[in-house]
DNA sequence: TATGAAATTATACAAGTGTATAATAAGAAG
DNA sequence: CTTCTTATTATACACTTGTATAATTTCATA
């Protein structure tokens, strides 16, 4: 009757659901978190508003997905690397340094991103469990290392102490990150790793520079 | 005629204008940047929405102004305290490093209304301005004191390597300020501080704990 | 007390918001 | 080829948004 209708193809649930959360995390990061409604969101993913409703529950379901996402990929593209990085743990700690504050961890796109999300987690309880979640993921991902590394230079340390340092080291990273990402023009290539490289060496009194 | 037409009272511009940068302050903390609309603003200030305009031509112009107030009221919560620390420019960068990690400055609706004001940062050449203008008269004003610090200890250092220690210093206190803003349970109290000061002091090469 | 500028209210408007629901079409299963 | 599930489209709804503009009221000044 009606061939105005748009003809549309069946995807696999989980493509369908992976593309409703890219499009949203593309328009979070170039037009903040107004620019994530409904209907731009279809329009991005090539579909019809009315189907993100069946694919979840409310916007806000769409909106905490995407940030697990966004916080998930983030850690992976920092800590991918190391995996095949084997001349030992100061090494690998060296390179996690330089990983997180380079591109495209650093960059403008994810910090708006990120701030997009991280503004929500205080009223938002859903949003906070996200938050904590990834959170303590990375900062428990990082202790491991720096433990490895203290094993490494033969100065092993309780586990108080590896507390204090992981919060420190993960404070570094976080501020330079940030720094970096919100005003990238104000710093020379290459030198904010090599900022965080000397300050979380003098942290941990582990030299970290090649 | 109409008598059921609200009643006024005339107030000082700048009054007005503090009112309702006040007014969008507390809603953004309180509920994030899409509580701020211009309906619930006026109704926080006491007036009606119609003033808003007349006071600021765009709502973005509030939001700027907002931004502005609320950068410069953290920077005074940080640096006030001192004026009147006069021991010397080791205690005084303490003194700072400690106020920077305590309430009020860390404090969750602070965040906040940082997170909301940043994610617009990047798309936003106006919000953009103020973010830059904010963030290097904070890291200046570190800059000054740590060099300050060098001098007392009797080892000044050069402008760039000042420059570098004032972004490593200014990237830790963001990243504490902020882990212990969004997740002010799972650190206990003096924490924070404590692993600040033994932080900078281990980048700086100075104690900075009494 | 009368005048006038501008601070303030009131109202209207077009556009956009998230959500709900009914109609349709695709594609697998039999 | 037919049936049936459900992925998808289409449409409607009630509400909120920022802005524009006209109507009023306040208060200082003369």
């Amino acid at each position: 009757m009606n061939d105005s209708r748009k003809s549309f193809k069946r995807e696999a649930p989980d493509q369908r659901q992976d593309a409703l959360i890219d499009a949203t995390l593309s328009l979070i990061a170039t037009g903040g978190p107004e620019a994530a409604t409904v209907r731009n969101i279809a329009l991005k993913a090539g579909v019809t508003q009315g189907l993100i409703r069946h694919y979840f529950s409310t916007k806000e379901d769409l909106i905490g997905a995407a940030y697990e996402r966004h916080m998930t990929t983030m850690r992976y593209a920092t800590y991918s690397t190391l995996e095949r990085e084997l001349p030992g743990a100061v090494a690998r700690l060296g390179a996690l340094v330089t990983a997180s504050l380079s591109p495209p961890v650093t960059d403008p796109r994810a910090m708006a991103l990120w701030a997009g999300f991280i503004q929500s987690v205080q009223r938002d309880t859903a949003m906070r469990a996200i938050h904590e979640k990834t959170y303590f993921q990375f900062r428990d991902q990082l202790q491991v290392l720096i433990n490895e590394a203290f094993i490494e230079v033969g100065q092993p340390k309780d586990k108080m102490d590896l507390r204090k340092f992981a919060i420190a080291c993960n404070a570094v990273l976080d501020g330079l990150w940030l720094e970096g990402s919100a005003l990238p023009d104000t710093f020379e290539t290459g030198e904010l790793p090599a900022i965080g490289l000397a300050s979380i060496g003098a942290i941990l009194g582990i030299k970290l520079e090649v």
